[in-house]
DNA sequence: TCATTAATTAAGGAATTACCTAATTAATTT
DNA sequence: AAATTAATTAGGTAATTCCTTAATTAATGA
């Protein structure tokens, strides 16, 4: 069977899963949103407040997140409440690294790594 | 001191590398070349042949990883040799999984996510 | 029921992206 | 030196993205 991951042409006419992910992430305003939605659920209002864009702006924004299966949609009356779905973003990304770079060196060298990207980008 | 994963407007004008990253991810073409170079440094000549685009096309993809940090440029003679640094990669990526994911999740369920996104995705 | 509030969809415009072909730069070969 | 090969830069166009305001849908409250 056909890794997807880099080849998003290979169901008939579809956008794959790792282009919508790696598109939605392409953001800055939507890895902010993420970012919120780590430390907890918020409507989406809630969200357009924390941002100086229209609020259509953002909901596009929300849509796009949800589309790529990053973060969950639930409506409470008149309220959307949204949260996020980690394992989507992890497996991918995880996904993604283990493709990429030879294989056991990510894990290894994960603590370090993520030492080392704070202080020099 | 500001993490720039998120916020690309720290710094006076200039574009912050999480954004220059995680845009040079969102393309096929450019998440294709990664997989090539992570078997093997390539000439741009024998990145080019492995598309159907156009080679200046390929080579504006080359650029734009390059200047994301994700590839190294060599000049050899008339070719150019291009090759992965993976560290930036890792490092971004796994920089922005420890911010947006609950800490410690990430790392100890890498294995079975892994495992997880080749067969659902 | 009518007005208000939350959120989305719709329509449109400015800016960017991704590609193409043609032209250029630079190293090698004859 | 002239021709060939590798690669990039330059210029232009179609498609996409990101935002705006206006209109619509749906739930709540007077």
């Amino acid at each position: 069977m056909e890794d997807e991951t880099f080849d998003d042409t290979t169901e008939g006419s579809s956008v794959g899963t790792a282009q919508r992910v790696f598109h939605a992430l392409s953001s800055a305003p939507r890895r902010k949103i993420l970012a919120y939605l780590s430390a907890s659920g918020l409507t989406a209002g809630e969200i357009a407040d924390r941002f100086s864009m229209s609020k259509p702006a953002v909901s596009q924004h929300l849509s796009i997140l949800e589309t790529a299966g990053l973060i969950r949609r639930e409506k409470h009356g008149q309220f959307v409440h949204y949260s996020l779905i980690e394992n989507n973003l992890v497996n991918t990304l995880n996904g993604f690294v283990q493709e990429v770079c030879p294989v056991g060196r990510p894990i290894k060298k994960e603590s370090q790594a993520r030492a080392r990207v704070k202080q020099a980008p």
